[in-house]
DNA sequence: TAATGCAGTGCATTTTTTGCATCGCGGAAA
DNA sequence: TTTCCGCGATGCAAAAAATGCACTGCATTA
């Protein structure tokens, strides 16, 4: 869109954090680029930038302004793609932030299924915590995000939650695998992966571990899940997670074994499908974020919203 | 705003239903425009008008996008008038609809009040009956509108609604003028001016006519307010009016006595305060239309809400 | 059938945008 | 301290874009 040119180079110039760096991104030159934003800083009346020796910063009026681009660009998006959607065309691009918990086995499942029935729709995904999602929803960054048990701000909208228990993985030959269910005591003997990051099942653990002052063995910290299930195929370790990730029937899930903590030792979690509060979402990322809704509806019944 | 001029004539192109119409009150030729329109409407990649032999006509598409433009020019003004609220320069301007009952006494007193604080506002004031109120605001034509018993559509945002109890107005000397209340038969002996537009306080009395089958002897209708009570003071006749229309200390209605309709024979109207749903308002509308709530739920405090 | 009013187009002209060379300035490094 | 480097700003000429004018083709209407 010809009209949003000098908008989209603000928004450069206020990521760049420097006008010679964004010109260079966006192949033109800096006199051009700087010019440009004078002309639109004369016709406001008031600098959106302040001048530093390193290169520019977005001044109060500036982060106001930039603001309102993100709206009007992903809002020209939205419109696009329902007049794309009128001449039948059907297509589109989906911005997706996931957790570590989803990225894997369930998002990718999804995502084909949506692109069987419309093919001309592509994607992009993006494995972040639930801060850093958050962000790329206010950002416009992202569309939709899939979000595992953490307080979201008041400009995020959660448009569905699930409940999950958080359970403990081991190898089929693990003398625990013939519980139904199991005591955070029942592990103590046993070596520990845990969960690296400080937020999501990590969190719901500490909470346990804390009160009931049971010093787990944790031998590997990490923040993939994917590698703490192939080292359980090695040693006789414990890991966690969460029923969304181990749906798959095939992969390493296929090959472990998980029982759910009771809940007294540690607390289920939220899942949450969220976007940006008011947000009118571009007809693809609507459609998808309904389809997760749906499955997640359809998977996990037991809302408790 | 330069970069939105092409927005902007295709929203006049839109509403003048001809590019050469446009291009005239635009001050430009139609070639130019015609041309800015077909380069908008490659680069969409789809056209936004259906061309008749009259002139041009939105399509689909060209309604959504036209949408789209109205939302982008006020989300600008928005901004802007945030900005220079940054710099202390409190300026702006604040459209209003306004039915006849607020327009003439009510409304005045308020914008008098909210410009001795922010002299720097400036006001624009439409007189529309509901149906062109909530026109205006869908449009973006008012920021706020002032309607008086009439339900509104689901793209309309009430921020707040008081009670009105139908009066009768008559001269001070009539001989009814000492009662506390009247009944509508109370009034078949008298000529009366009644409210022309079907709507309104005509609507509650309607209502109450027919229920009650009592034919009153109207003389007058006229859709002016003003004119109806400046004729009491001439003829012993009986007008109806609304509180909020009578509350100035001069004027007219100084001279004149109202009293309250029985509740059985008319029933009280609501008067709100609306805007279109979803929109963030400008700085000076939003904190005028905070004036105009805080007044009516203070001066009117028996709310039914 | 002629006349009217409409959108679209080729071409010359005007206006705007861009790129190059260069300036002045402030912090970092020597 | 001085030197140097990278930053944004500016004058000027070239390139690109927008505009206005004259005109076309088309459909409706009087």
């Amino acid at each position: 869109m010809r009209y949003l040119t000098t908008l989209k180079y603000i928004d450069v110039v206020a990521k760049e954090g420097s006008i010679r760096k964004a010109a260079d991104r966006l192949a033109i030159t800096s006199t051009a680029l700087n010019r440009r934003i004078l002309a639109i800083e004369d016709e406001i009346g008031h600098p959106l930038f302040e001048r530093t020796p390193a290169g520019v910063r977005l001044n109060t009026a500036g982060e106001l302004f930039v603001q309102h681009i993100r709206n009007q660009m992903s809002d020209v998006n939205r419109v696009l793609s329902q007049i794309s959607d009128l001449s039948g065309i059907r297509r589109g691009h989906v911005r997706v932030s996931s957790g570590p918990q989803t990225i894997s086995v369930f998002l990718p499942k999804e995502i084909a299924q949506y692109r069987e029935k419309h093919p001309g729709v592509t994607f992009e995904v993006l494995r972040q915590n639930s801060q850093s999602a958050v962000e790329s929803l206010v950002n416009h960054d992202t569309d939709t995000a899939i979000i595992f048990d953490s307080l979201l701000p008041s400009d995020i909208q959660i448009v569905a939650t699930v409940t999950q228990v958080v359970q403990i993985i081991m190898a089929p030959e693990h003398p625990l695998a013939s519980n139904k269910s199991l005591r955070l005591q029942d592990c103590l003997a046993w070596p520990i992966l845990m969960p690296r990051e400080n937020e999501g099942i990590r969190t719901l653990l500490n909470v346990g571990q804390v009160q009931k002052s049971t010093p787990l063995q944790t031998i590997i910290e990490a923040d993939s899940f994917d590698m703490m299930a192939n080292y359980l195929i090695h040693e006789n370790a414990l890991g966690f997670q969460i029923p969304i990730s181990i749906s798959g029937q095939y992969g390493i899930y296929s090959h472990l074994k998980a029982i759910p903590i009771d809940e007294r030792d540690c607390k289920s979690g939220l899942l949450h499908i969220a976007q940006l509060k008011g947000r009118v979402l571009p007809v693809a990322a609507a459609k998808f974020q309904d389809q997760l809704v749906q499955r997640l509806n359809l998977t996990f019944p037991e809302d408790t919203r």
